[in-house]
DNA sequence: TATTGTACTGTTACAACATTACACCCTTGA
DNA sequence: TCAAGGGTGTAATGTTGTAACAGTACAATA
């Protein structure tokens, strides 16, 4: 069911398809939060964070303990560690549809309601803040008493340049 | 919420908390997907069907094949395999946030984009639709130049009975 | 300097969720 | 009778995520 597609299989021009996001930014994001927090910004997480900055599309914890090429064999556990502190500082995000992991470059205020939308195709994620639908969702949540927390929106679809190339 | 006499043992708990859905409906919708399909509707996917529509909660595959009280202990491969059947049928979702199924008696219209709030602290899950919810994502979708296909909207928070109840 | 506290690391084991593969039924229709 | 297509039962395996614990690094403190 959330098998992720196998991108050379898939697509073609993988290259022009990932959206790399600024890795400085993030990685100066992720070094703030951690001076805030009084942690180090280890090496773990530096490299974690930079694989998933420059591939730019979402990866299974499993899948960056493979790619980490820093010699040493990464465990998946220490993956999650490291992911754990990312999604904390705000740099990282998990796509429940794929149980997958991505490097976010925005800056989320807190009441912000993200919208991931995930091409079905080559894997690749945007990201857009809209407040219509964080209006809808308070709407929807008022007729029925609910109190929301935490919204969680993903949308499977295509993205403009695959759906622009139909037949890789 | 409509009559739905549990005919197996489910605790008072449960009761007091659980939203269940409209067996005989959502049952008859399940039929009828099956006939259109030429397949046939067995027992053990009415079984599962039942089970959910009972409970009125998500439960995970593994959960459902512990407690489907049908003398034979049944397999987690075989619940998935109904809840497939199920889930094509359009009476049960997946909640990915909680890798949990559920049994909904609502029409879906193509189109709709359907809102799943999920109380943190009984699990029930309601659904509602939301056509603000819906253009919102359109116009993210839009302005990015994305193809929306399956949206899906989960929301976690706390439902009116926890939030006005709040230790039970 | 020695001690303590805190957090990261490496490793094993395991729990929870999901799929693949295959043999064995059925029923339906040549 | 036979083959084809689907459902079932069973075993095995794959995937995702946590718990537990011993060891290490380092800073604050006595
Ligand atoms: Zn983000
Ligand atoms: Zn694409
Ligand atoms: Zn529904
Ligand atoms: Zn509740």
């Amino acid at each position: 069911m959330h098998r992720n597609p196998d991108p050379r299989g898939t697509c073609a021009h993988e290259e022009t398809h990932g959206r790399p996001v600024d890795g400085d930014a993030v990685e100066s994001r992720a070094r703030a939060y951690a001076v805030s927090k009084g942690v180090p910004f280890t090496p773990m997480r530096q490299s974690v964070l930079a694989l998933l900055a420059a591939s730019g599309k979402p990866m299974s914890a499993y899948e960056i303990a493979e790619k980490v090429s820093d010699a040493r064999k990464l465990k998946a556990v220490q993956v999650y560690r490291a992911l754990e502190f990312l999604q904390e500082a705000g740099c990282v995000h998990r796509l429940a549809s794929r149980s997958a992991y991505f490097a976010c470059d925005h800056l989320h205020g807190e009441r912000e309601t993200a919208v991931f939308m995930v091409c079905a195709q080559c894997g690749a994620v945007q990201e857009a803040a809209s407040e219509l639908v964080a209006r809808g969702l308070r709407g929807a949540a008022k007729t029925t008493g609910f109190r929301p927390r935490h919204p969680m929106i993903e949308v499977e679809g295509e993205c403009a340049e695959c759906a622009g190339t139909p037949e890789r």
